[in-house]
DNA sequence: CAGTGGTCTAGACCACAGC
DNA sequence: CTGTGGTCTAGACCACTGG
């Protein structure tokens, strides 16, 4: 009786946080909540809305509103680091993750003049070309990062990076086969909301950030030679760090 | 005429990146939007809520609601490594951030049995004992982080860490003069959306994402030592990493 | 088909800002 | 004090789901 959207919200939360609601599990609807509370229509929408933009639940139109369940991948950074033996700690989030097929989807190679912050990030003019790599990573069907890559174009010119298919090994084999090799890396990472665009391609649930990551690679010589802008869907995600100081 | 909320705050957002609303403007109010758009009073207000949880803008009450301006802290996990001269590429984001001050505060010790995700991380049984150091760091007077950090109670008693102030240099320095100096660093990182506690805590705007960082560190001998949980206001931070791979 | 979430309207009351 | 954003109501229409 006369409770706001916000405490309905609080009273629900409370619930699906106790295990009355499990992942996947319906929440009442907008007619029950009406009912239960005594409030609008529009009220209750609001409640259901509220979780929805917290990332606790999703709703399907015409269905309902469910609980949302997380599975996320986990990207280790540096791998070689990672595998060596004093990191041996216990995962603290999805320690059981299953192996996960990462499809590449939607590759497009073409050469532009360097955008300003590639060209900073690459040590480039901005007349200087780049060739630019763009792809789509899905697993089981779900959009979950969209990457872009950039490579000085006088570089990889005539190169199989230039291919829609990189070869066996990828572009860092290509790069080393160049004489190129990357060993060193710096990646920036910031987090957001999406802009509605970026929700589209990542077939984003309201309520759920993106994790923007600027990639540089240096050779040994120092180098840089790729600058790789990703952005993740947060919630489909754990990111790996590993390193020593 | 007839417009919905989406398309008001498409229309907003594009005038917004186009540079009419630079950051800390006021946006058209609730009754210009009305007029001009002719909708009802809610629509409008839901048009501005969208651009609000979109992290875009931010709702003075009484006053109007505003563009939003980024000026992220820049964090370095592996700070050693940064310093050496081949990462020196430009910075993506903020290059040109002003040195501010990080302000402790709210710092409470205390000593409990080790929560099940802590004792996993370090090692431990559930019954074993932790001491416990949580804090809250603010940056001109705004909450930008909250950290607890864990140690293994029979490790650091009698040492300084159990006190508020751990002395020069700092808990690492006390830990070194155990033996047992932090050398190696797995982190492990999430973003999602706060709850409302955590919202509240930090002091976050609508439409502000965190960004979760649990922090294992090793000794040399990959002795597990401490165990930091950090939790940050995703838009007032740009994390940096390097490594080699 | 009935039930669901999504959204809009028109009007109302409140708390707060700033003059 | 007036103007602002914040929220609620009661009723309406739509598009979609699922039996």
């Amino acid at each position: 009786m006369a409770e706001t959207a916000r405490q309905i919200a609080d009273d629900l939360r409370v619930r699906i946080e106790a295990g009355e609601f499990p992942p996947g599990k319906r929440l009442p609807g907008e007619p029950a909540l009406v009912k239960q509370y005594g409030v609008a229509k529009m009220t209750a929408n609001g409640a259901l809305k509220l979780l929805v933009n917290e990332g606790l639940a999703y709703s399907k139109p015409g269905s309902g509103t469910y609980v949302r369940d997380f599975q996320p991948l986990r990207r280790v950074a540096n791998k070689r680091m990672a595998r060596t033996g004093w990191s041996s700690g216990q995962s603290v989030w999805s320690p059981d993750l299953g192996r996960r097929d990462l499809v590449v989807a939607d590759i497009r190679v073409n050469e532009v003049a360097a955008p300003r912050q590639v060209a900073r990030a690459l040590g480039l003019d901005s007349q200087d070309l780049v060739l630019v790599r763009s792809r789509r990573f899905l697993v089981d069907e779900k959009p979950v990062q969209l990457a872009t890559t950039y490579y000085p174009a006088s570089l990889v010119a005539g190169s199989a990076i230039t291919q829609q298919n990189t070869g066996p090994g990828g572009a860092y084999a290509r790069l080393a086969e160049l004489g190129a090799e990357p060993v060193q890396f710096v990646e920036e990472l910031r987090s957001r909301m999406p802009s509605g665009t970026e929700a589209d391609l990542l077939a984003l649930p309201a309520g759920t950030p993106v994790m923007e990551i600027c990639r540089t690679a240096f050779t040994a010589d120092g180098d840089r030679v790729e600058f790789n802008q990703m952005l993740l869907d947060a919630g489909s995600y754990v990111l790996e760090y590993h390193f020593t100081s």
